[in-house]
RNA sequence: GGCCCGUUCGUCUAAGGGUUAGGACACCACCCUUUCACGGUGGUGAUACGAGUUCGAAUCUCGUACGGGCUACCA
């Protein structure tokens, strides 16, 4: 790492040389276990919206070397949620690319060599110990052959390694004969003893480690599929990744890919790096039991787990806006240094910058999150909905026929709505006289003088020769005040005549939007209720 | 247990040695509105603790406490 001259360590001047001399290329590797959830949707988010700030590549690669723990349909699940988000990369499985393939398992045949390169300088070794000797051995060191919460785990590292069975211990000849014969192995990376292996994070500075204290981590595995420690170096170079973003959780393998980044392909290779903070639950790190346990989702979409049958409510379902999701997203863990928080994506790609990106996680708070879906209802035009209001009202048995009616409708009910859902309730009854009215707000204080009083305006509505808000309120007023009862006292019949309930825009707009006719056999249906 | 990361209102955060420690969500009050919201005005509310450096510390250093992550042939 260094800068063009070469002779000043400054972070900063590396960086922006680095920015200069090659092109941004990221990359985000999920693996297909399970639906994406907040945190991995908001990496991808950093991820995309870096790459797209340096008019640079966003690669997908898929993470599926871990058979036991692949579910079929979550790669394309993946995409889906990239393609919700707006968030879609220039190269993928889906996308294609020069760099392909991009699915680890059809890489298989191209980390062995690494691997074995590593062995014969010396980096790394073939390990042919069985799950029951691994176990024999993290048990050994326990005092009094006992188990304790202080004491519980032991790693295959340096102390240990030269008790094993592997090709650092076994003369070679053995060691010949057992790969020869097919024996089951590992290749482990030989962690080297009183190193120091530090880098600079993008976001927290530098952070170091004493190899002395890292595990010899497995780099291939007993059915020749990389670990991810390996994959993750490996695919990185030769798919030319300049900027490598992953959640904090990685922070801890950074000195084994450091090292491997040295061995193979030398450091001054090595992408910039950024770890991003955790997002946290209510109790913790977030997980999918929190979305079910405190009512808020935790997945960008649902998620119906073939395995298990069992479904995750998504944000999209929940009835969030794409632009409002990766929004709130956006600003767990960032902002922009002023006061704005409404961002539309064009806007976050022109600000983000990683050097503000906290490094402290950040707990999840639904109602802020709602919040922000709201204030993107508020913002969108009529057209930028009628699609999605039209297929929630079409679920719920609700068909439009008048698109101009439904355009009105949309304006005048949108910035009482806080999640898409909230416009069955907010419109239905503008397309379908209330099946149930709330009696009960009207009856205690209903008369024969509001009575009178709604059969007189019914007269007055069908000769009216204006149709509008004002005239509509002042006919009624007058008339009101003629009978000599208060308005107000009137205005609540009247929208539960035409509602059915206490909800809704002002009363004389819903009236407008009605017309005429409909206004006038609602009021009459009402009164035949009421009594 | 070991290693790593972190710690400003309840929550998300601003403040890069000098501010009455600012904003947003939530909450409370008032205004607007005789529905519910939106909107407007105001309010409650924070630098984890202890040392040190400094004329001056939320900010720099150290220690303590607390929180989180990792410690798999998972990613």
């Amino acid at each position: 790492m260094s800068c063009l001259l070469g002779l000043v360590p400054c972070p900063i001047i590396n960086y922006l040389c680095s920015l200069m001399s090659k092109r941004v290329r990221v990359r985000f590797a999920p693996s297909p276990t399970g639906g994406l959830h907040l945190g991995g949707v908001r990496t991808v988010l950093y991820n995309y919206l870096f790459a797209k700030k340096y008019n640079g590549d966003f690669l997908v690669r898929v993470e599926d070397t871990d058979q036991s723990r692949y579910v079929a349909g979550a790669e394309k699940y993946i995409f889906d949620t990239l393609k919700w988000c707006g968030l879609e990369p220039d190269e993928s499985v889906e996308h294609g690319g020069e760099y392909g393939p991009y699915r680890q398992s059809e890489r298989k045949a191209g980390y062995r060599p690494y691997a074995e390169q590593l062995i014969k300088d010396g980096h790394a070794y073939y390990a042919f110990d069985t799950p029951e000797e691994l176990e024999k051995m993290r048990q050994a060191p326990i005092v009094n052959g006992v188990k304790t919460e202080q004491n519980h785990s032991h790693q295959y590292d340096h102390t240990v390694r030269l008790k094993m069975r592997n090709s650092l211990t076994l003369p070679t000849e053995e060691t010949n004969a057992l790969l020869a014969a097919g024996t089951k192995h590992v290749i482990r990376i030989k962690m080297p003893e009183n190193e120091t292996a530090s880098f600079t994070d993008m976001i927290r500075g530098e952070v170091s480690f004493d190899t002395s204290l890292v595990d010899d981590k497995v780099l291939l595995k007993a059915d020749g599929m990389p670990t991810y420690h390996l994959a993750v170096v490996v695919d990185d170079y030769l798919m030319k990744i300049s900027h490598a973003f992953r959640g904090e959780e990685w922070l801890p393998s950074a000195p084994v890919h450091i090292l491997l980044w040295k061995y193979l392909f030398g450091l001054e290779h090595m992408p910039q790096w950024a770890h991003f903070p955790l997002i946290l639950g209510p109790t913790g790190k977030l997980s999918k039991r929190d979305g079910s346990k405190y009512g808020f989702p935790v997945f960008a979409m649902n998620w119906n787990d073939p395995n298990t049958n069992e479904l995750t409510e998504g944000f999209k379902e929940k009835g969030f806006l794409p632009e409002a999701f990766i929004n709130l997203l956006a600003l767990l863990g960032w902002n922009d240094g002023t006061e704005q928080e409404i961002f539309t994506k064009e806007e976050l790609i022109e600000k983000f910058s990683m050097e503000r990106v906290h490094s402290a996680g950040a707990k999840f708070d639904y109602e802020k999150a709602k919040w922000f879906n709201h204030e993107w209802l508020k913002k969108f035009d009529v057209p930028d909905l009628r699609f999605e209001v039209k297929r929630l009202l079409k679920q719920n048995g609700i068909t439009v026929s008048d698109n101009v009616l439904f355009d009105n409708v949309i304006e005048a009910v949108k910035d009482r709505c806080v999640l898409l859902p909230d416009f069955v309730q907010q419109s239905s009854f503008f397309f379908k006289a209330p099946e149930t009215l709330d009696i009960e707000a009207v009856k205690p204080k209903w008369n024969d003088d509001k009575k009178n009083f709604f059969i007189a305006y019914m007269e007055k509505l069908a000769s009216a020769t204006e149709w509008n808000v004002l005239a509509l309120e002042n006919s009624f007023k007058e008339l009101a005040t003629g009978k000599g009862i208060k308005p107000g006292e009137l205005q609540l019949p009247f929208r539960i005549m035409l509602v059915g309930g206490k909800f809704g825009p002002p009363v004389f707009k819903i009236a407008e939007l009605l017309g005429v006719k409909e206004t006038i056999a609602r009021i009459q249906t009402a009164i035949n209720l009421f009594g």
